[in-house]
Formats: C-alpha cells, structure tokens, sequence
RNA sequence: GUGGGCGUAGCUCAGCUUGGUUAGAGCACCUGGUUGUGGCCCAGGAGGUCGUGGGUUCAAGUCCCAUCGCUCACCCCA
C-alpha cells in the first residue's frame, strides 16, 4: 500500500515500529482499566500526579543505573535548540521524585503518596507485551522506612492487578537489603562462580563480570544449575535490621491474607531498588510475563539531590494487564449503545433534524443523525448496526402533521409522538 | 543487534508442495426483493498491480535472489 502510494506520486505513512493506534473497540476497556486505577488507589489514599513526557536525560542516567540497558541503548534522547540532552520518559519513578523534590511535596508532609499513569518509551525490539510507547500506572510512597509501608504499597499492586485479572497472577518477593551488603555480596557471588564461569556460555559469563545479579535472570539451564550448586543467595547475605524488615513485610502480607511465595533468586533490573522487592507475574503471557514490578528505593531521593527520604513504589504495565485480562474484561468494558438514531427522509425534515437532536442532546439523550442521505431502508439498518434502543422517523408525511414516528428496534413497534413533546417523553422514557 | 514464522479483498484466511483459462471463500460493505421500515432469508454487485524490486521461464500468487514490513523469541524490562 505505501510502496502503491509512492508510486503514484502521493505519499502514505505508517505507524513508527514498536507504537500503537489505539482504535475505538479498545477504548472502553482502557477507560475502565483508568477508572479502576483511580478508584483503588484513591481508596488508599493516593494522589494523581502527572509530569512532562520528556526530562533532562541526566535524570535518568542517574536513577536508572548508567550501567543498565535501559540508559545504555534504549532511551529516545534529542537536543533541544540550546543544545541541552532531554529524553523521553523511560520509567516513572524518576520523573515522580523529582517532581516530588522540586514542589517541595516532602516539606508539606511526613508521608507522601502519590499515584500516576502515563506513556513511556523504550527503544526495544517489540515483541509480545512490549512495545517502544507504552502505558503504565504505579504509586510511590516517600517517607516512610517502615516495612507496614511495603505491606500497604504491595496489597495496592496486587489488588488493582487482580481487579484486572483475577486469575493466574503469582505474586514474588525478595530482599536486596542495603546497598553495602549487596556489595559484599556480589564479591561473595564472584568468587562463588569464578571457578565456574567456563563452563557457562558466552553471554552469562559475560553478565558474571559486569552484573552478577543478573545471572539469577538467565535461560541457560545450565547456568541455572550452576547457580543452584555453587551461587550464595542474597537474601542469606543481609543484615540482620533487613532480615527483621523482610519477615515483617510477609508477617503483614500473611495477616492480609495475601499468597505469595518467596523467590530466592528474583532479582530486579533497577539499580535504585534496595531491601523488598516484588513482581506480579501471568501465567497468560508470552516471555514478557511481568505485568508489575517494585521494591522500596531507599537510596534514591538522596541520589537525585535531596533529603534522605526512605521510599517504596511499584509500576504496573497497561498493555501487559490488558493482554492477560482478555476477552472477559474487554466484555466488562461494553459501552452501552445510542438511544436514538434519527432518520429523515426528504429536504425538510433534513433542515429540521439537527435542532430536534439537539432538544433530545439536552435532555440527555444520545442522538446519531443521518448526514448520507440514504435511503429509508439503509437509515434504518445503520440504526441497527449502531445499536440504537430507538429509530425517529421524520418524513415530509410526519412534518406536516408537526409528529415524527418513534420505532422500538426492540420488537419493532411505532408511534407518533408530537414533536414539540418528543424530547421531554424520550427522557421519561429512557428513565423508565 | 541476532534467529524463527508470516505478508493474497476492509477483516480472517485458502491457493504455493507438483508454475498453465478471467485469483477464491467466509465475515463485513452496497443494491434489489418493500413508492418511507432494521435484524433473518433470497438474488445480485462492488472491492486485489497476490508487500516491493529484480531474476528464471513460452508462462510466476506459485520457483530463485534481494529488499521492506509485521510477528514471536534472544537481550532487557512493565
């Protein structure tokens, strides 16, 4: 079609690798999936904050991790007119803390908590559940270092994800503890696997040099068996503070009633994460079965210039909920369909038409207006497909007489109504 | 960046193995069966340079090469 295009001269485009058109039938469940979010998380108290798609790549590059594959290679970074590096938003935790620094929302109050939903864009190959624009929602919580905090910030992810799928998440978790045993660990992990690194394959010994934790991460059963003889775990190599930490954020998913199971080997991708961290898996999904991933970041709001603030959050994929949801949430999402398809035939009831929509507008009804000139008969089969509970006629016939003929596409019975009373009777009768 | 699969009507896809009349089906769309009456049914119609370019051949949707696109997976992540 864009070659045909080309051909002829004109010029046809396509959607850019890796983003996606949103169409009308997919709209409804994306608005309850937004409704949804808002009504929960306003439930616990959270506050919608929303922040500029594109910041100082700097940002990122400070938060993220310079190391990591997120800022190396997959960041849409341009220079504005003055020469300065701005990049369009690769996750949302960054953006928020540093919205929450500059507006001083830490100063207001001990405890902060915020919400958001919004695009953001990686430069991935696509694939399953991924793509390079894509939607996520999650909730921050600044202030507090308290593992009730964990607690309250996991049940939030995991309830709005099961309102969404109600089936066949499993939700994981695993202590980093703080940054300094972590240290001591990766050395420990090191040295555990060194004497094994040949025998694993290129790309893992690869990861052994560069990001050890990873290594959890990888496909390779052969890696993985090694891991299972010889890797320390990290959740046997952290103090005893983030021990106690640990068993009180699942003594409180427990009280909660909240199943999860205690993966000694999740690891995760963010170099801010530090103590809990957690991810919400489906069983529906391809290779890319995250649908929500977070940990407490205690180390961040530091990082990016201010006070040491303990923090805990998670972020939610909305394209990867949808895809798990399915058809059942899709139905959920129906809209209900017009109430009333008007259908004119001839030049005077076409001059009338719009104004008497717009009485029936006013009262609250929904009006679809025929602007074809078709035929009677085709009006009246539009007025099916768009699913009107209604049909008006108004033909030269009806005009005259100053009524139009009110049909019920239910079981296709018709009355004249006056015009002058039409609006007024539609409301009743779509109250009843 | 690497590998597999797939590009034929608006949509979902047959046809390709074994080249050969005018390239098909279902759904959707339009018209008629009803001088102004939907759904169901019946009859008819419109819609395609078979992703693009090149090659082989008397002949290519079908075989070969290249290229673009989509998709799944690796990597990484929500």
């Amino acid at each position: 079609m864009a070659d045909r295009a080309a051909k002829s001269g004109t010029q046809s485009f396509s959607r850019i690798k890796g983003t996606q058109d949103i169409l009308p039938a997919d709209m409804p469940q994306r608005h309850l999936l937004e409704e949804t979010i808002g009504a929960v998380m306003g439930r616990y108290g959270y506050r919608e904050i929303r922040t500029p798609v594109f910041e100082s790549t700097e940002l990122f590059q400070r938060s993220v991790g310079a190391a990591t594959d997120i800022v190396n290679k997959e960041m849409y970074s341009f220079e504005d007119q003055g020469g300065k590096s701005l990049t369009l938003r690769p996750e949302l935790t960054a953006p928020v803390v540093r919205a929450y620094l500059q507006n001083n929302l830490g100063k207001e109050l001990p405890l902060t908590r915020l919400y958001y939903l919004g695009d953001l864009f990686r430069q991935e190959r696509p694939q399953k559940g991924r793509h390079r624009q894509f939607g996520q929602f999650g909730a921050e919580a600044l202030g507090s270092p308290y593992p009730e905090q964990d607690v309250e910030i996991i049940a939030l992810a995991w309830e709005l994800c099961r309102a969404v799928v109600p089936e066949g998440l499993d939700l994981r978790l695993n202590s980093l503890g703080n940054p300094e045993a972590r240290q001591a660990y990766l050395a420990l992990l090191k040295q555990a696997l060194a004497p094994h690194a040949a025998a694993m394959g290129d790309r893992d010994r690869q990861r052994l040099e560069t990001n050890p934790l990873r290594l959890f991460d990888t496909k390779d059963p052969d890696t993985q068996a090694l891991l299972d003889e010889y890797a320390p775990l990290i959740s046997d190599n952290i103090s005893d503070e983030d021990q106690d930490h640990f068993g009180a954020v699942k003594a409180g998913l427990d009280s909660l009633g909240i199943a999860y199971e205690h993966d000694k080997k999740l690891v995760r991708g963010l170099d801010y994460y530090s103590r809990t961290t957690f991810e919400i898996t489906s069983a529906a999904l391809g290779a890319q079965d995250a649908v929500c991933g977070g940990g407490r970041y205690d180390g961040l709001v530091a990082e990016l210039g201010g006070p040491a603030t303990p923090a805990v959050g998670f972020a939610a994929g909305i394209e990867r909920l949808l895809l798990a949801a399915g058809e059942a949430f899709r139905l959920a999402a129906e809209q209900p369909g017009l109430d009333v398809y008007l259908a004119v035939i001839g030049d005077g009831p076409r001059a009338k038409a719009p104004s008497m929509a717009g009485a029936l507008r006013e009262q609250g009804v929904s009006v679809m207006l025929e602007t074809l000139r078709r035929s009677l008969k085709a009006q009246l089969r539009e007025a099916n497909r768009s699913g009107a509970r209604y049909t008006v006629i108004l033909g030269e016939d009806e005009l005259a007489k100053g009524v139009c003929t009110v049909k019920d596409m239910a079981d296709g019975g018709q009355q004249e109504v006056g015009l002058e009373a039409l609006a007024v009777r539609f409301a009743e009768l779509l109250a009843s």
